[in-house]
DNA sequence: CGAATTGTTGAATATTCTCAACAGAGGTGG
DNA sequence: CCACCTCTGTTGAGAATATTCAACAATTCG
């Protein structure tokens, strides 16, 4: 299985000149009702927003290394961020994606156990560990909050375990796209939802598609020619789909026809 | 795939008489300094005694049932408890197992996420789950623990996808053996370690190792002979194994020869 | 001891993967 | 603006891995 994965010098050019600085402003935040933020009080939000800096992170960037001591934890404010673990010979998997007022970084632990990357352009408003995990003991709402997206994050993993164990290749593929069509409107791409259907742009490429999946390019693209053929889906270009009726696509996602 | 699932009737029979029930004293407590109640102030402890009840589970027995809002947390004092995960046409998945001074229960959700039953006969510490998350908001120091406790959960569930995504059979099962190796000196089943090697019992019966790894039973029983073969595992009888070598094993679990 | 359960093995089948060729989209430079 | 190149995605043929179905062996329980 040929395996695409980041150079080693692109892992380590964490935090460079090609980010976007700029301060923060928690009152005008797009996610500031979603995010951990939400549900704090006015003081943990001011600790907060002293800490904080917002930065643009264009697609491909590494945000996190896999194994090194993570450096910095974040919210994500727009776009999209996959979370991915390697096998020494290169095998490779995403473990999770994570899109808008999804909270990214793992407390309480020294060395990152994935590697991070934007997926498409990525919006974040970031802390530093350090000051961010100094913070923790001393507001409570902070890390209740933060104890809830890991119970959700963990659930969201859960069912996804079944998925890899035990879903056929066509129920894999619609169940993704069932996935990120629910995420989808809160992301910053494309979403149109109508009588007709669901239309919007995928996120992800067929590469990354196969590394959610456990599945190989081939058959993630043979999957979505017979979703397409079926006409549960249509393809307006490669990374545009519509979906004239979720139902049928629902159903697909766990009654494929074995044959 | 043939499924062999508990009848409905017995998820509901949830707390019936054939547990046996005793107080708690956490003072000789086996579970005392791992399980959550560990890193608990003496107020914490005491709060969390009156709650608790000790009970024994018979192998195979249900603890709590899929969907169904849940009326008890637990921590698990010995024995192995398998949290099963099913689609609606019966095809399963076994997404964690807890061992000794684990702890059973999804906080802060009514309805429980997963269908949890005795692999072995288990010996519980029972808190009710009203009683329960009343204390949380009280007790940081408990909410805090729990938090550690479902962070390390996740990072488990999270390289368990990267498993089931991307080893193939023989990779899976050294994994699982490996896995349960590692856990084993926590459980009460049989265990001696020697310059010779490992010697322990398997908790599961092949059918719920086809379920952990995403397999069929035929397949578990395959590549298990098939280490055997080489030399990597002895089978003492079906429930009992060797591990001559652990390195040989750990070499199996991703390296598995493609041939 | 016999029945029921659990585990193993074999043969045929199915699904997915690998390798290879090709098609479409996007970008560059003449 | 078009030829050319690269990158991404699709499609086909053959191979590999795991599944299914079936028979049989070992173990457990009554």
């Amino acid at each position: 299985m040929a395996r695409r994965s980041a150079t080693a010098a692109a892992v380590c050019e964490e935090l460079s000149l090609s980010y976007v600085e700029s301060p923060t402003r928690c009152g005008t935040c797009a996610i500031r009702h979603k995010a951990i933020c939400a549900a704090l009080c006015a003081d943990e939000i001011s600790a907060l927003n002293r800490l904080s800096r917002r930065r643009s992170v264009p697609a491909g960037q590494t945000i996190l290394g896999e194994g090194e001591a993570h450096t910095i934890f974040a919210n994500i404010v727009s776009g999209v961020v996959k979370l991915t673990k390697t096998l020494d010979d290169g095998r490779q998997h995403i473990i999770g994606l994570l899109f808008a007022s999804d909270f990214l970084g793992r407390a309480f632990r020294r060395d990152n156990p994935y590697f991070a990357e934007a997926a498409t352009d990525v919006e974040l408003c970031i802390f530093p560990a350090a000051g961010f995990e100094k913070l923790l003991p001393d507001h409570p709402g902070l890390e209740h909050r933060l104890f809830q997206f890991t119970l959700s994050e963990l659930d969201a993993c859960q069912e996804w375990m079944l998925l890899l164990a035990r879903k056929r290749a066509e129920e894999r593929v619609a169940s993704f796209l069932l996935m990120i069509a629910k995420r989808v409107p809160n992301m910053d791409c494309l979403h149109t939802e109508n009588p007709g259907g669901v239309r919007f742009q995928l996120p992800l490429s067929r590469a990354e598609i196969s590394d959610c999946l456990g599945l190989t390019i081939e058959t993630v693209s043979r999957q979505m020619t017979r979703l397409k053929t079926k006409g549960v889906i249509e393809l307006v270009n490669y990374r545009e789909i519509v979906i004239p009726d979720i139902r049928a696509l629902q159903q697909a996602a766990y009654e494929a026809s074995p044959a």
